[in-house]
DNA sequence: AAATGAAACAACCGCATGTAC
DNA sequence: TGTACATGCGGTTGTTTCATT
């Protein structure tokens, strides 16, 4: 039994209504308490966790406290570009599943990432009236956002990049994959980065299809994808969409979005997972 | 400068799952 | 195998901050 363990072994827990316990926002005092006892002790046993460290919170309060805040891993601030994208493709694949589109951003929480999606996602579908989940939803993301944005990545991708991984490097990577793939330039874009998004594929089936995030400015029609011909451009899409005025994070633009670092990036993360 | 509304963030709740006994 | 407890997850709500009028 170790030190920690032989810490925790010990009487039966009172319940909440005995230990008076305390809600709502948590003080710099609490925090700093919470954050000494499991630097000693280490994370883990979170009813113990709050019961020794004379903390009047849950056990639940103390873990979800610390995962999403006091840990030092956690990364605050403005969620990324590179992260937005993730974001979007993982939730495309696996619905509302907060925790593991989580892991596969490093620092992130499951709980910002689902703040993220509520109020950025759920806000432009709002303007668009409609539900996150509805066809109208999916297919402005599928044949005008996308394929626009899409279209801007092979557009910057021949502009100069500085330090990126090369595009050579980067086919090299992806040739080995069994994907279709469309080349624009020196770099190769899978055509996944749709059909993911239109809900078809096997992924998808057990989890809720939803969809993009600020993905805006992206209406200038495409001349790169064949649209479905029952499909009419514009048709109940807002007039922001459709005049490209719809803008990203307060202003920032889709070139600056779709950089060469971002796609190498993105695709990592996508098809590491699809191996694993 | 104050009031108001919207957006962003933090925290709680209930349920599901895992694990030890 | 069943039960109790701890933990994890996703939905929801409360609070704070910021922008607009």
């Amino acid at each position: 039994m170790d030190v920690y363990e032989s810490c925790f072994v010990s009487e039966t827990p009172p319940s909440e209504e005995e230990m008076d316990v305390r809600k709502g926002p948590w003080t710099e005092e609490e925090d700093l308490t919470l954050k000494a006892f499991v630097n000693i002790h280490g994370e883990g046993r979170w009813n113990s966790v709050a019961r020794l460290s004379g903390l009047k919170r849950t056990g639940k309060s103390c873990r979800l406290r610390w995962l999403n805040y006091l840990r030092p891993q956690v990364r605050r601030g403005n969620i990324s570009l590179q992260e937005q994208l993730l974001i979007l493709q993982l939730h495309s694949r696996w619905g509302n599943r907060w925790s593991k589109i989580a892991q596969h951003l490093p620092g992130r929480t499951d709980n910002e990432i689902k703040n993220y999606w509520r109020t950025r996602v759920q806000k432009q579908a709002k303007q668009l009236k409609c539900d996150v989940n509805s066809k109208q939803f999916r297919d402005t993301m599928r044949y005008v956002w996308i394929p626009r944005l899409i279209e801007r990545i092979c557009a910057s991708s021949e502009s100069p990049s500085g330090q990126q991984p090369s595009a050579a490097a980067y086919s090299d990577h992806i040739s080995n994959m069994n994907t279709n793939q469309i080349t624009c330039g020196s770099v190769q874009v899978d055509s996944s980065v749709m059909t993911e998004l239109s809900g078809t594929s096997s992924d998808s089936q057990d989890a809720q299809v939803s969809s993009v995030s600020n993905l805006t400015e992206c209406y200038d029609a495409p001349h790169v994808w064949n649209y479905p011909n029952s499909f009419q451009i514009g048709s109940g899409l807002s007039s922001e969409i459709l005049e490209g005025t719809w803008n990203i994070d307060g202003g920032e633009s889709m070139e600056s979005m779709w950089n060469e670092e971002n796609i190498w990036f993105l695709r990592q993360q996508l098809y590491e997972d699809d191996f694993n």
